[in-house]
DNA sequence: CCGATTCTGGACGGTGCCGTACAGAACGTA
DNA sequence: TACGTTCTGTACGGCACCGTCCAGAATCGG
């Protein structure tokens, strides 16, 4: 079932996109992502310059999907608690975002790593600080806060490669994490 | 200033723990530490069977310090509350140890890594969670806090790779996490 | 001081990856 | 069908690393 007779950018960015979530950084390269998808060297450096091209790419690719997915969804809830909740619970309930996430962070030595890296972190880092000031926390506390309860998420991430963590579903510790944070859990629906 | 004339086995395991540090599992290669060594291909191969020998010796000598350094000075503070915060100061305080920690879950599709990274998080995760236990938690609670709090530990690890984590002696922000998680601040000095 | 043992330097072949070169296949257009 | 453009297969040289081989340096016991 090949997606296109001819393969375009973004079926190469995709491709190296699956490699990295599965073999980290060094996984993107070009031969093993041009056998992934049964094609050859000549076929990629025709569309790309070279390596780099492709591992920014796919960082390309997943900077917009991931915003394009989330910031939508976010503004669509008035109430900053709810918001606050819909946050976390989407959030463990993806495991590869967090890889992502993690992974990037980790082999954010690179350049063009470190870049979407960092910008990534301090958007989601000041989303869920203004939110959690919305909420009534006092500023430099959400700070605090917010810092603490990306942690969370990212060392939830890394605990998950050993099975050191509660499944997606859990919800008791998607509950803990809320009350450590000053968030009350989900009480049924009060509108 | 050479450490001995001859280089140890420990010498390697020492060097290749740096590396790792510096440049993750792909560092640990026996050309490049050998050249942070000054010494040659030859020379390791007489201490080691092959590549794996190497990065063994430094994950064994990684667990082996590490347990040595944290156990005792627990063992010491008999108040819970105090082993706590003692805890939460101390992996605060250290970046390597979060590097590291880190960077074996990330890095945990090799087996020998997993191996060790999977002991040492479980160990730790008991560590805490019984220590919460004896504070006052219940049981199944205290594990998830358990999990929680050493999953903002890893994370902030993760964060401080850009520079998006308040700084080793940020005390404000360790006071909150302390707090999230149910222990109160160190009181000035209370016995 | 000498021989045996312990260790090291340097050269070698093997492998996986990068990037290039070029001939030719596939495709659109007339 | 014929032609130009777009794309691909295959072969090649280069580099970094693995692991081996062997001649010889360093060190130790007698």
């Amino acid at each position: 079932m090949p997606r296109t007779a001819r393969l375009t950018r973004d079926d190469w960015a995709t491709a190296a996109l699956a490699a990295l979530i599965e073999g980290g950084l060094a996984a993107v390269a070009v031969e093993p992502v041009a056998a992934r998808l049964q094609a050859s060297k000549s076929s990629f450096y025709w569309l790309f310059e070279n390596r780099e091209a492709l591992l920014a790419a796919a960082l390309e690719r997943w900077e917009r999907v991931q915003t394009e997915e989330v910031l939508p969804r976010l503004a669509a809830i008035p109430d900053p608690a709810d918001r606050l909740r819909m946050l976390i619970q989407h959030s463990f309930a993806s495991t590869q975002g967090g890889t992502l996430a993690l992974l990037l962070l980790v082999e954010s030595d690179h350049p063009a790593v470190r870049e979407v890296a960092e910008r990534v972190t301090r958007r989601r880092l000041a989303t869920i600080r203004d939110t959690l000031v919305e909420y009534g926390q006092p500023p430099d506390q959400a700070r605090h806060i917010a810092t603490a309860a990306y942690a969370v998420y990212l060392g939830t991430a890394a605990l998950r490669r050993v099975d050191a963590a509660p499944d997606e579903d859990a919800s008791t510790y998607i509950d803990t994490v809320l009350a450590a944070f000053g968030v009350p859990p989900r009480t049924g629906d009060e509108r």
